[in-house]
DNA sequence: CGTGATCCTGACCAATTGGTCAAACTCTCC
DNA sequence: GGAGAGTTTGACCAATTGGTCAGGATCACG
């Protein structure tokens, strides 16, 4: 029997993908809020126990909704995880597409460092989506890093080096300089038990402490000569 | 009725925290063997499946034993946890370790990159498996973090700062200086699958970049003034 | 206000999973 | 070679978990 016709009574709002309809905007005010309510909820469950980790009941339960309602939006498990990548996976190329070719290069690179950080302190949960995701091997968004992510970051890249050659930052490997990046500045979010472990500091206190060794870091070893 | 009499027929070899016995040289060779085979599955599946990701069948199957036969070296899945963390712990914190005053400050705190550099590459599973804990919060590990790795880090903070304040090495934040070591150095194992990803590298060649890169960074950025 | 579409729920199910147990097997050492 | 400790296993269990379904409640709108 076939799992679902095209059109018939009960259907819910949802795509072939399993996702919630996002384009067609079709959406009643009660979808709005719900798949609203059950994507930050899923934020919450996903990026505190990763995808394995996470439970239907929990989401449900930080959604404020019967799990049954939950699988009347999105069809399975699966289809929240991917959903809420999906969403999330602009907002997180963002810092690094207005990396651009105007201005100087070093404070441009600074600035990238900068905004970089700033997420990390502002959207912890979904650094840390992402970080689950990639330690356990990327198995749902491996197609996007070969695809679309290498495509940004080998441009990214052409860009640095294209600096480089002209004498305007310091001669480094341009991909392994984006990777310290990646790596010092969502190590606040990603391993941020550690870091208020060791440091104890009061509130977010340490992030303007970050921010200056980083800026020290990366603006003497980017400065030419 | 008791969960196990102290002395009984049939009592596994384990510990009152759950572990193998560790130190209790009283190891049968099939003790031995079996108990190795299990930590060694173990890292296997919680490095790449996080905590609760990983199964009791996974680890049996990738040691060669029944389920049951596993549970008689180990009480629960914590247990098998536990063990594996506590024994790992040494080799984790050996490299900071070894940072010492003795030797040129920049050489010694380049040489202790490179270090943690080589670890991402010979041991990425142990590196992964704190990184699933501690991107989770560090659930098993708060204590670990809070008490005999705050105090190792607090010790070579100050080592660091001495050197800053003597002028042989740049005024930097010190326990930024080493999350930052962290970060870029564990970023190549934990976060290897992209890292492949975006370079699509021929076996470990892209260390050798990386290598390069982290070297001059730490170096122009130490270097005093 | 009625009707069709949308939304929601309790009850239920099959599979997975951590863990138990009694019995059988095997190793060691006298 | 035999006795007792150490080792292994098949069968089993309760709890959890992802997911289904039929029917009832509610909403939008003519």
């Amino acid at each position: 029997m076939e799992r679902r016709a095209v059109k018939d009574f009960g259907s819910p709002p949802i795509t072939e993908t399993g996702m919630a309809m996002p384009e067609t905007a079709a959406r009643t005010r009660i979808q709005e809020k719900n798949i609203s309510a059950i994507l930050n909820a899923a934020l919450e469950v996903f990026s505190g126990a990763g995808f394995r980790g996470a439970t239907l009941d929990q989401i449900a339960r930080a959604a404020s909704l019967s799990k049954p309602n939950l699988l009347y939006y999105f069809k399975s498990k699966e289809a929240i995880h991917r959903a809420l990548l999906s969403e999330l996976l602009d907002t997180w190329l963002a810092p690094l597409r207005t990396l651009d070719s105007g201005g100087e290069p070093v404070d441009e690179i600074v600035r990238y460092v900068m905004r970089k950080l700033d997420m990390a302190r502002e959207l912890p949960r979904e650094s840390r989506l992402f970080a689950n995701e990639i330690v356990q091997g990327a198995p749902h968004i491996l197609d996007i890093i070969e695809g679309p992510l290498k495509a940004l970051v080998d441009e990214k890249a052409s860009l640095i080096r294209k600096w480089a050659a002209e004498g305007r930052i310091a001669e480094v490997d341009p991909y392994h300089l984006i990777f310290s990046i990646w790596a010092t500045t969502q190590h606040y979010a990603d391993f941020d038990a550690q870091v208020r472990g060791i440091l104890r500091p009061e509130r977010d206190r340490h992030f303007d402490d970050a921010a200056r060794f980083l800026t020290h870091l990366y603006r003497t070893a980017l400065t030419p000569d």
